[in-house]
RNA sequence: GCCAGGGUGGCAGAGUCUGGCCGAACGCGUCCGCCUGCAGAGCGGAUCACCGCCGGUUCAAAUCCGGCCCCUGGCUCCA
């Protein structure tokens, strides 16, 4: 059974097959650099790199692009508070944002492209644009003329003579069509347009707006509109038609719908085979959330708050094609979700790694488990990328090894490897969770110590002397060591 | 107003494309038992849903069709 996914421009389930049967080229809208990322931008950032993971683990060679926005105005109207020109300040957010990628663990893009290193690109594609009538030009602006493309409305499903009018009202008095929106906007960056995104600390409107970029193009100086930069950038990286382009829902429209009409004018192909488009993580709005919760909105607060693992989990226990919810109970479900795999998988590897492991033992159900939590995990995501199910199935497994580890003392080998093997493959590889993947630093020495502060408690225990046995236990917990008393003796593990 | 997506247990959230195994998954919470010096973790069990409302199609509907109500998002820079 292959993949199907939801392609919101016909809305309907469609088996996936990429142009070329072995690989496919993959287009995320990433962000402007404005901003420091919040978790919405980390929801789609997951969503993507699980998708990718996924195509790889279907087989597929998979070439992925994440375009970087570093031309705009709300960058410019950061000036004088992160930097002292347009480009400056966005280097600053650049250099945050692939930090905070990093922490996140996400498998590298084959490309980042920046929208300021792309200008011949855009102003090449405008040309084709302006030769085959798709584009006329006023005052020094390029707009595109929406009448002349028959599609135009087709993934957002409206009427162009619905339409609210895009731009600014000095805009649309050179427009043809209220509809038509800018390829190229003549001039620098006005300082009215910035003031309706002040910051503290930020330079004067004026001020800030001299340091905007501008390029020159044959219609003249200016800059390129926001729209135009995916298409170029997308048809450079990867090709005229690509398979997957993924973004964000609010980038329906206009922004998505302006791709596709200008990419299919100039290059005559289909732009995009499947659309997908990520809901949107939606805040709680119950008031206790924004004071205890507020300050974790940004990716690097709530990595560092959480840890990456109940992150990804926090943000893969909704698939990407439903909206999710981030609240207190959403985030602490996901942190007990994640908990209980990781100590499932603790569990189970030292069980295949004990003394009474044997490779005679066979476990019938450890080893149904593990084949129905395969094919589980697999339908799992192969149905429109179901991360929900996919972290449900995983679950599953556990609950199978724990039993076999409970229920029995000697243990099944192969069964229990095979059941590790899976939780690597799919949560560690596939879901991109640390199982498998012991992080960095030597434990080795930590280990020896705690063992022997365990040994020392073990004597306090054996004579009695619980008090004293429970401060050492509360001293290890202090220091980030989780003990936990079994029928097999003390276990630990470090948080 | 236009467009899109939703309404399933105390919470969260699958299932709707491909009607029947859905007397509705997994989990959180709560309760009981096992284990246990205590705590935690784990295991076993229990609790909790007339699947927004009305009507239709069908042997059979949470799932398909029609109408209605309500919610969220987009239509302005936005993942």
């Amino acid at each position: 059974m292959g993949l199907r996914v939801t392609n919101s421009l016909t809305g309907e389930h469609e088996s996936f097959e990429p142009a070329d049967p072995d690989s496919v080229l993959l287009y995320y809208c990433g962000l402007t650099t404005s901003d420091p990322a919040h978790l919405g931008h980390a929801r789609g950032w997951v969503h993507v790199d699980v998708m990718h993971r996924w195509l790889e683990w279907l087989g597929y060679d998979v070439r992925h692009v994440e375009n970087l926005t570093d031309l705009n105005e709300k960058i410019v109207a950061r000036v004088g508070e992160n930097g002292d020109s347009e480009a400056t300040v966005a280097a600053s957010y650049v250099g945050d944002i692939i930090r905070d990628m990093r922490s996140l663990n996400l498998r590298r893009a084959a490309v980042y492209p920046r929208v300021s290193e792309h200008i011949p690109e855009i102003i090449e594609m405008i040309e084709q644009l302006l030769e085959t009538g798709h584009a006329y030009e006023a005052n020094g602006s390029v707009y595109f003329d929406v009448t002349s493309f028959e599609g135009y409305g087709r993934l957002s499903n409206q009427d162009i003579g619905e339409m609210d009018p895009q731009g600014t009202a000095a805009e649309r008095s050179e427009k043809h069509n209220p509809a038509d929106f800018a390829l190229w906007k003549a001039g620098g960056v006005d300082p009215e347009a910035l003031t309706d995104h002040r910051h503290e600390g930020a330079a004067p409107p004026a001020q800030a707006a001299e340091t905007a970029e501008t390029f020159d193009a044959p219609w003249g100086v200016g800059r390129p509109g926001w729209h135009i930069e995916c298409s170029a950038m997308s048809t450079t990286h990867l090709d005229d038609t690509i398979d997957i382009h993924v973004g964000g829902q609010d980038l329906v429209f206009p922004h998505h719908e302006n791709e596709i009409a200008q990419s299919e004018a100039a290059t005559g192909d289909t732009f995009v085979r499947y659309w997908l488009h990520v809901r949107l993580l939606q805040a709680s709005d119950e008031e206790k959330m924004s004071s205890s919760l507020g300050n974790f909105e940004t990716v690097a607060e709530a990595v560092d708050s959480y840890g990456v693992d109940v992150v990804r989990t926090f943000l893969l226990s909704t698939a990407y094609s439903n909206p999710a919810t981030y609240s207190e109970a959403t985030v602490d479900e996901a942190e007990t979700r994640w908990h209980r795999l990781e100590r499932g998988y603790d569990r189970a590897v030292a069980a295949a790694d004990s003394a009474d492991a044997h490779s005679k033992v066979e476990d019938e159900q450890l080893r149904t488990a593990v084949a129905n939590t395969r094919s589980a995990f697999e339908a799992a995501m192969n149905n429109d990328f179901n991360t929900r199910k996919g972290l449900t199935a995983l679950r599953e497994l556990v609950a199978a090894t724990n039993s076999h580890v409970d229920a029995t003392d000697s243990y099944d080998y192969r069964g229990l490897r095979r059941a590790i093997e899976t939780l690597e493959e799919f949560g560690g590889g596939v879901l991109g969770l640390s199982l498998g993947t012991p992080d960095g630093g030597d434990v080795s020495v930590a280990e020896e110590l705690v063992e022997l502060v365990l040994s020392v408690r073990e004597r306090e225990r054996a004579a009695g002397n619980y008090d004293r046995a429970d401060r050492l236990r509360a001293d290890l917990e202090a220091l980030g060591v989780e003990v936990q008393d079994t029928a097999d003796g003390a276990e630990y593990r470090f948080e």
